[in-house]
DNA sequence: TTGAAAGCGCTAACAG
DNA sequence: CTGTTAGCGCTTTCAA
């Protein structure tokens, strides 16, 4: 029998045990506390000498610090937990890059987790959080709702930054401008002499949607229209969403020509089910989205999209969270800006 | 001046220190002995009445145990690292999410991080990762050379499964059929009559582009035909990569009547770039990918392509890692099978 | 069924 | 500049 076939089992089952700050001190002829200083690395004075020593041996033996134990000591894991609704939504990896990139620009690690749209497994993984004594948490992405995660977070007052949405707790947050983002797509399409939109929107609990048609009723107002002038249907953020959606909007007596919807996976949906009905974009029907995702660009006739500031609103959310950490203020509400990006979904050109 | 403006600082600046075991045994006048034995749930026999106690005490103090300390001491931090190379290719995403949810379901957190396409992080990555105990490691995605984990994972003997590809190393890995997904895309669209193939791979380095080629290889010969009928031009996994790939097999003398592309993001910017050079879809040029994001169905013409596993291959990755933490043995080649999904951008229905 | 005590690997006083 | 020592919070013998 083959037993190349197989790996673990036997072989790798006997780790040799790893080196400690102990081996280390024995082999470089110093005391423990001469290996933390040079491994700790904090410019605590150590002779040229024993410092080579100690290295030597640190190499020679592979050793690598045991955060467990440095952290149980300094009460302090420069791990950050990050909680994200649902990994589908491009939206959200987005985000996720962003903190990842600034934490591990800065030393910190991410413990990550999705609750896939099950809120109640907001609370375990908090309480997993907790017990492995994460500095901080970012709860990313508008379907999350803070509050719920209070209860969890609060008994630890665990440093917690909320982000694309805001809290009616006490949790700072980072978000993209959505008044502005509203009050953009609604005028580019109005000056394209659209009357009758459409506008399909997220769930209710998502505080992005109800700022975006806030705007957008701000620019109506402008125009001299009314809200009558559009028609809202809630949706859930996915291409299949957008898709049922737009096909309500275009069923009725007299549909939209333009429809703003709010990510840019609803747009899809929603130009697709344009197409199925034999309806062409954007002459007969004009689409757009938010958030820019890649594929936007790439589509025929290409998406127009307000362009959120995502990466940027997960590094943000990381560095706010660092000052937190570090005991210092930070803004109650950070609002990061927005840009239109008109292309031939709503323009033909 | 408002303070409410304000999070953070001195406020929250104190955390009220954590109660520990001790607190608790206190509280509920019993030894940390028997507190540990309440808490940690492993069958130890303990009064009904001490652990009323306990249970009680614990809520109240609102008690969580110190994972730091527990894996301190058992060298087990129920922790597995994740490491993708990018994740804005959302085959990776959709890994993470099956890593996710298995790690999840058995009590495992997960460690994640992004390279970002620079392979140099992996190291500083591992390292960290090494550091932090975790019990071991996901490699996931075509991208990732596993060999330039060795280094770093060698001297740990860290368990480690690689997903996406196979491993020339000693890494079990969990790949999806690519041999068989190879042979499925040219055997539909050889049957469809083509017999001038362009492919889109990815970078030299993915396993899985070699595989697909070898299958297609195969197909070819089946039906009489020479590798010389299949143009193959080297890409990046991205949509704009796929339009510049495209445009460059769409050129030639000869160009091919049926793109294959390595993925769906590849096969939207073929699509785009046969659009922008007059070519429509899938009369003049048949395109499909691999993946099956959830965008190909909802493109106009709808996106034919080969279903990848994803989602079960993060979850089979994560159950492989456990049972090699477990100190079991684990084939060194797990192949998850694919289907084709036919739409329109090939068949035009 | 319970408690006392040792110790996981590390760092931070403190003394030299 | 260096070493000794105490102890982070927990689990686990061992003995009662």
């Amino acid at each position: 029998m083959e037993t190349t076939a197989v790996a673990g089992g036997d072989d790798l089952g006997e780790r040799p045990r790893q080196a400690t700050v102990r081996d280390v001190a024995r082999e470089a002829n110093v005391s423990t506390a001469t290996v933390s200083r040079v491994t700790s690395n904090k410019g605590y004075p150590v002779s040229a000498a024993a410092r080579a020593r100690v290295l030597e041996a640190v190499s020679r033996l592979g050793y690598s610090p045991n955060d467990l134990a440095r952290s149980l000591l300094q009460e302090r894991t420069f791990t950050v937990g990050v909680v994200v609704p649902d990994l589908s939504n491009p939206h959200h990896p987005d985000i996720v890059r962003g903190v990842e990139e600034t934490a591990a620009a800065n030393g910190y690690s991410v413990q990550f987790c999705s609750t896939d749209n099950e809120p109640d497994r907001l609370a375990s993984y908090l309480d997993q959080m907790a017990s492995k004594r994460v500095d901080g948490i970012i709860l990313a992405g508008g379907g999350l709702d803070p509050d719920r995660a209070l209860g969890a977070i609060g008994p630890f007052r665990m440093r917690t930054i909320v982000v694309g949405r805001y809290s009616n707790s006490v949790f700072p947050s980072v978000e993209s401008d959505n008044r502005a983002a509203g009050q953009l797509a609604t005028r580019h399409i109005l000056e394209l002499g659209h009357r009758r939109l459409g506008a399909i929107t997220g769930p209710a609990t998502a505080t992005a949607s109800a700022d975006r048609l806030a705007g957008a009723l701000e620019v109506l107002k402008e125009f001299g229209l009314t809200s009558r002038a559009t028609s809202v249907v809630e949706s859930d953020f996915s291409a299949e969403g957008g898709y049922a959606a737009a096909k309500k909007l275009l069923k009725r007596k007299s549909p939209p020509t333009a429809i703003i919807a709010s990510n840019d996976a609803m747009a899809i949906g929603a130009m697709a089910a344009a197409a199925d009905m034999g309806l062409g974009v954007p002459n007969d029907l004009a689409v757009m989205g938010y958030d820019d995702i890649v594929t936007a660009r790439f589509l025929r006739p290409s998406l127009t999209t307000i362009a959120l500031p995502t990466h940027e609103m997960g590094s943000t959310a990381m560095s706010l969270l660092m000052q937190l950490i570090d005991g210092e203020a930070v803004p109650q509400r950070t609002i990061l800006g927005v840009d239109l990006v008109v292309r031939q979904s709503t323009t033909g050109r």
